[in-house]
DNA sequence: CCAACTAAGTTCAGTGATTAAACTTAGTAG
DNA sequence: CTACTAAGTTTAATCACTGAACTTAGTTGG
């Protein structure tokens, strides 16, 4: 397999580079792509491109398709990504269930389900279900990602209070029985991930922030996540943002977190539930106390306005929930956070893209991390769980 | 020469990713490395390395020095920066002077002059003594650093309040007459390079606040700035972090601002400028009103906890001027940026090292992207203009 | 003081990946 | 039916690294 091992250093690292290039090509527009498109688009030879494309093939990443339409001369073998074979497990995992989907290279989920437990029994019924998945696809399996709320580096849950787990290294433990790659992602990351890359060519830095129960950040560069350490990055939900008379006081014992102000409760009351189905959030923002949201606006405002000037995104998404806070709540958030610096212009803030499917972020990061490649939007809207519920 | 390409495609990427990485190891132990060290460090041949330190050689990059002692058979011959022919040049433009210094890729400076200008004839006398520069050293030029308040992209100087520049093709005009490659960098970026470079082995997120006159960030990764567009990022001067009545007019206009409150100016007072010496910062921090002082302090508090929050970095380093407020302030944004959520240790708050000098920063960004290297600690200290005044 | 050992560094044939150019295949256009 | 065009494939040459043999120059022990 193409292990993404960064670094030119070896001449097998080039053909791995040059493998991933012309991977992603075919990934961009599958069904158009040909070998001499390859070729023109590296710049690499077409002797060259036709090695690459066996070579992915041969390794059914990649599968040939109809003949194209002549444009003067032969007519070209389409390539396509090979949706027949390579899985990639994504388990979502949330405080009272779990999601899990079993994604194809094209995007398209090949088997779903969902699993309830309660905080005693998780960890068993998670095994189990793992273990399902290798007696039925242990051979197609080309890795899997976790995406959890907490934090973590990728192999070590360093700490997640909604699961009450610390220092767990759940990546090791479920590749003991997977035998594939697994990546941990958090969720906030893992939507981040996934809105950025419903964008045809995302360029530059966004930042998206998650809204609902809690309060979290993440920044992607170029459709992926920024680099660098992310252990705790993100946490940006208990920042003092409110101050004087209108701070209130915070599960965190804080005064005037983010998190106090822009939370979903904080500013659609105790009704609020992260369980909420889309209609039920627009009816609580129906009867919602415009001042609680305006307030919830500013403080949000004031912690957009502060990350911008630092990072200077192209755009920032605000998601989660809070995507269907309705017009009255994003005018706010761009009201307050305009910033009248020289020559700065304001930057933009909308909501994210509701087709980003709760799989979609960890899989791409996966995809990301293990081949190198990422899905055009068409194929990433195609990740979905489409959970047709089965409790254990 | 191995002008960084990094086009990772073809075979020769290999080369010069491996003559970089034998630079680098030359660079970081310049006088003690060998050619059977590059190839034990890197994984390489000693083939390989021999071949890649001969090229390197040729290139005047790397000169031979002593023989080392023994280590039981055949002494080896230790290699060192060749500091004999490249130089490269760095330019630091503030409103009403520049220093230009000339350094030796051992980070020596090797020649260096101030000159005084007022913003009319700042322009002509650029220019001048830029082209006076190629008469005296054009063939040992190997690329120039500018650094400059204001934005910029590396090319162009976006804007620059304190310069008076908007859209000023300044790398292209310099080019044009010193026939290398010349690169941009925005002074705290510069600064934030510089405060990194001087860790042994910088990793990570490092968030560099400057605070003077103004208030800039930058946030370096690995000792390198932050990958990404970075043209107007750092900007955070004028992000409200006061509220109520404390809240001062902003010369922005605005109240509340960042700059409006820890600015140097707010904390020690109007004598405060830009132009002062250690010394005669340190008589003002004496005397200053600690109320202010404090009230900086907090302002910057709340800055720093929203972004430490975001990136999570390795450390937080306070430059500029304010260096040398002293354990007050300190101890107070220390105290303020306590951060209590779970498991989060409190971010490293220290004041920058003042052994940085002014050209360092601009010399290592040059350097890192021209041959992709960076100095050790020691070189990067020796780079100081130590400016014998010579206006024109 | 010489033989045995060790480490640094060089030389050279061999291998893997890319290129360039010739060639094959399969279409369009007149 | 011939000329042209574009997609691929084949093959010899090139470039960079490897592995192994070799040279150089030191240390160590008898």
């Amino acid at each position: 397999m193409l292990t993404t091992d960064e670094g030119l250093d070896t001449q097998g690292a080039v053909r791995r580079a040059n493998l991933r290039r012309a991977l992603q090509l075919v990934f961009l527009n599958s069904g158009a792509q040909t070998r001499a498109g390859i070729a023109r688009a590296t710049g690499l030879t077409a002797a060259t491109a036709s090695s690459l494309v066996a070579e992915l093939i041969e390794s059914r990443l990649v599968a040939e398709g109809e003949q194209a339409a002549s444009t003067g001369g032969k007519r070209a073998t389409t390539l396509s990504v090979d949706a027949g074979h390579h899985l990639i497990l994504v388990l979502v995992i949330q405080p009272l269930r779990a999601n899990l989907v079993l994604v194809a290279l094209d995007g398209t989920p090949v088997a779903s389900r969902r699993v309830d437990y309660t905080e005693a029994t998780r960890d068993k019924i998670l095994d189990e279900v793992v273990t399902s998945v290798v007696t039925e696809f242990g051979d197609r399996l080309l890795a899997a990602g976790v995406q959890l709320p907490g934090t973590t580096d990728g192999r070590v849950v360093l700490e997640s209070v909604q699961l009450g787990w610390e220092s767990v290294p759940l990546a090791e433990r479920f590749e003991h029985v997977l035998s594939v790659p697994v990546l941990l992602v958090n969720d906030v990351d893992a939507e981040a991930v996934a809105e950025a890359g419903l964008e045809e060519a995302p360029s530059g830095y966004r930042l998206f922030i998650h809204l609902g129960g809690g309060v979290g950040a993440a920044v992607t560069l170029d459709g992926e996540l920024a680099p660098g350490p992310r252990d705790r990055a993100g946490e940006i939900g208990h920042v003092q943002v409110v101050f004087g008379d209108s701070a209130r006081v915070c599960r965190c014992g804080q005064r005037g977190c983010l998190e106090s102000a822009a939370s979903l409760e904080a500013m659609l009351g105790d009704q609020f539930s992260d369980a909420l189905d889309v209609s039920e959030i627009c009816a609580l923002v129906a009867s919602a106390n415009g001042g609680d949201v305006d307030e919830g606006a500013r403080a949000l405002a004031r912690a957009i306005k502060l990350i911008s000037a630092l990072l200077d995104p192209t755009e920032v998404v605000i998601g989660g929930p809070a995507a269907h806070l309705g017009a009255r709540f994003l005018d706010r958030v761009r009201q307050e956070s305009e910033y009248p610096a020289r020559g700065t212009a304001q930057v933009p803030i909308r909501y994210a893209d509701p087709r980003a499917s709760l799989a979609a972020g960890a899989a791409q990061a996966v995809l990301t991390s293990v081949l190198g490649v990422r899905w055009n939007p068409q194929q990433l809207r195609a990740v979905s769980p489409s959970v047709s519920a089965s409790p254990d």
